[in-house]
DNA sequence: ATCCATTTTGTAAATTATTTACAATGATTG
DNA sequence: CAATCATTGTAAATAATTTACAAAATGGAT
C-alpha cells in the first residue's frame, strides 16, 4: 500500500465528513456541551438539526457540530451567545466554501 | 480570514475525527449497513465499540466506522466476511499510522 | 441434492436515551 | 432592583437500542 492509497484514504476525508450525522448525545460527548444547552441554541435558531419529523431524534451534521465548537470557544472568551453566533457566521462561510471546493475536487 | 485559518480549520480536521463518536443508528445511516449487521460483526470480533457498560448504547469511533465501510466494499466485491476483515487489517494499519502521524503533527 | 458452516435478518421484552413543554435558577447590564 | 439573557431541572411520552433466542438465506464441499 503506497502513499497514493494512504492519501486517498485519509488526507482530508471529505466524503466521510460530508455524510456524517451524529445524535445529540454523541455531540454532547464530542463537544462537552450539555444536550440541554444544544437544544437551547437550536431553539434560538443559532444551530439547526436535521430532524425528519417532529418528535424524532435530532441529527447534526459536521457543519453544525463545528459551529457549536466555535461558539463554545467564543463563549469561553467572554462573548455573549448572540455575539458569538454572529462572529461564527463568517468563519462558517469560509468553512462551507472550503467544503464545496473539496466536494468539487473529489469528483 | 485567510488561508492559514482556513487551513487550520479544515484541511484534514484530525482533531475532530479523533474525538468523534457515533451511535449505531447513525453509523447505519452513514454506512448503509443495517444495525443488525453491525452488531453481528461486533459479536464476531471484527469491529469493536466503545461501550462503557453492559446494556449501555454502543459508540463507534472513526477508525471502526472506516473499517465497516472498507469491509462493505470488499463484501460487495465478493469476499467472505472473514476474508474481508483480514484484508482490511492491513489498510487499517496504514490508516492508524497516518492518524498517529497527524496526531503528533498537530501538537 | 444434502449437509454444514457462514452470514444475515426477525422479533419481543426490557432498558436506555431523547423529545417536548413548563418552569426555575443564575448571570449581566442598564 | 428590574429585565433580559442564558442555562439548567424535570416529568411524562416517545423513540431507539440492547440482549437473547431463533429463523432464514447463502454458498461451498462431499
Amino acid at each position: 500500500m503506497d502513499k497514493m492509497r494512504e492519501n486517498k484514504d485519509l488526507s482530508f476525508d471529505f466524503d466521510f465528513l460530508d455524510n456524517l450525522v451524529v445524535g445529540i448525545g454523541e455531540v454532547a460527548q464530542i463537544t462537552s456541551i450539555p444536550t440541554r444547552q444544544i437544544r437551547y441554541w437550536e431553539d434560538k435558531g443559532i444551530i439547526t438539526s436535521l430532524t425528519e419529523e417532529e418528535g424524532k431524534n435530532r441529527r447534526y451534521d459536521y457543519k453544525n457540530i463545528k459551529k457549536m465548537l466555535l461558539i463554545k470557544e467564543l463563549l469561553d472568551e467572554g462573548y455573549t451567545l448572540d455575539a458569538s453566533a454572529e462572529k461564527v457566521k463568517k468563519r462558517m462561510e469560509i468553512i462551507e466554501e472550503t467544503l464545496n471546493k473539496l466536494k468539487k475536487g473529489s469528483r
